[in-house]
DNA sequence: ACACTTATTTAGAATGGTTATAAACTAGAT
DNA sequence: ATCTAGTTTATAACCATTCTAAATAAGTGT
C-alpha cells in the first residue's frame, strides 16, 4: 500500500483503519473540503467496515498534526477541513454552505505591512464570501 | 439615552437590559474582540443587575444581524465577535489566543480574479495567523 | 513463533457552547 | 387601563467534540 510509508515515517502506526480513511481522503482526483460528519457518511458508503467516530476524530486531527490536512476557519457549527494543504484561499457561498478553493493566482499577493513584536507570520488565510 | 433611537430604529425595542449591553459593548474608547462569555464576565463586573445569558445570547445575535457587531470566522471552541463593524482583518496570535486588528491600510489591496456564476462578493475577510 | 511493550481502536460517557422552550414580564399602541 | 406583540428568563435540550478505560493490534526483541 502506498500510504504505509507515509505513515510510517510521521510516526504513525499503519493501522488498518488509518490506511483506510486514507484511501477516502486522498486517493481522489480532486481535494476537497469535509466535515467530520461528511467524512463518517463517505466512509459508512465507500467502506464495508465500520470505523468508529472517535476513530475518525482522531485520525483527522493527527492527519492535520502532520500536515496531511489543514482546518479552515470559517465560522460554522462544524469544523471544516481540506485536503488541499497547499497554501490558497476559500470563496464561501453562503447559501449553499460550501467551500470553493481560490488559488493563490486567484488572490492577488497580499502584503501585510503592519508587524507584531517577537511573532512570525504563520500563514495566510483569505475567506470570501458570498452572496446571490 | 444616546442608544434608544438607534434600537428603534432598527426595530428593536429598547429594553433595559439592551441599553445596559450597549453601554457595555459600545461605551468604550476603542472597539473590541469577545466571545459570549467574555461579554457575560464583563456584564457581571460593569453592571449591578444580572442579565441571563440567553439575553446575552439574543441580544448579541440580533445587533449581529443588524450589523452593529461582525462574527469573526476563526476556528474554536467559541464564536468570536467584534464591535469594530468597518472593513478589516486581523492577525490571530496563536500562542495567546488574541485577535489583533488589522487595518484594510495595513493589508494591501485585494483582488479577486476568480469569478463564481450568479454570485456576487459580500466580503472579503483576511487571517493572518501569528507564533513565536 | 512467542512474549512484551506501547500505540491504537472502540463504545459509550462526559463536556460545554449554543439553541429551544414556554412561562412571566414589558414596551408601545389604542 | 387594556391589549398585543416583543422580550426576558430559567432551564432543558441539542449536538459537535473530547474523554475514558478496556480491548485489540502493531512493533520489537528473543
Ligand atoms: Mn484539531
Ligand atoms: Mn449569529
Ligand atoms: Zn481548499
Ligand atoms: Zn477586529
Amino acid at each position: 500500500m502506498k500510504y504505509i510509508e507515509k505513515l510510517r515515517n510521521s510516526g504513525l502506526r499503519p493501522t488498518k483503519q488509518r490506511l483506510q480513511i486514507c484511501e477516502v481522503l486522498f486517493d481522489t482526483e480532486k481535494t476537497f473540503h469535509f466535515t467530520i460528519n461528511n467524512l463518517a457518511n463517505k466512509i459508512k458508503k465507500q467502506l464495508n467496515n465500520k470505523i468508529s467516530l472517535a476513530t475518525i476524530y482522531n485520525t483527522v486531527h493527527a492527519f492535520e498534526k502532520k500536515g496531511y490536512l489543514k482546518q479552515i476557519p470559517i465560522n460554522s457549527n462544524q469544523t471544516y477541513f481540506d485536503t488541499n494543504v497547499s497554501d490558497h484561499h476559500h470563496f464561501y457561498d453562503l447559501k449553499e454552505e460550501k467551500l470553493i478553493d481560490l488559488d493563490n493566482s486567484d488572490v492577488g499577493p497580499i502584503n501585510i505591512l503592519k508587524k507584531v513584536n517577537g511573532k512570525k507570520i504563520k500563514s495566510i488565510e483569505v475567506l470570501v464570501k458570498l452572496e446571490d
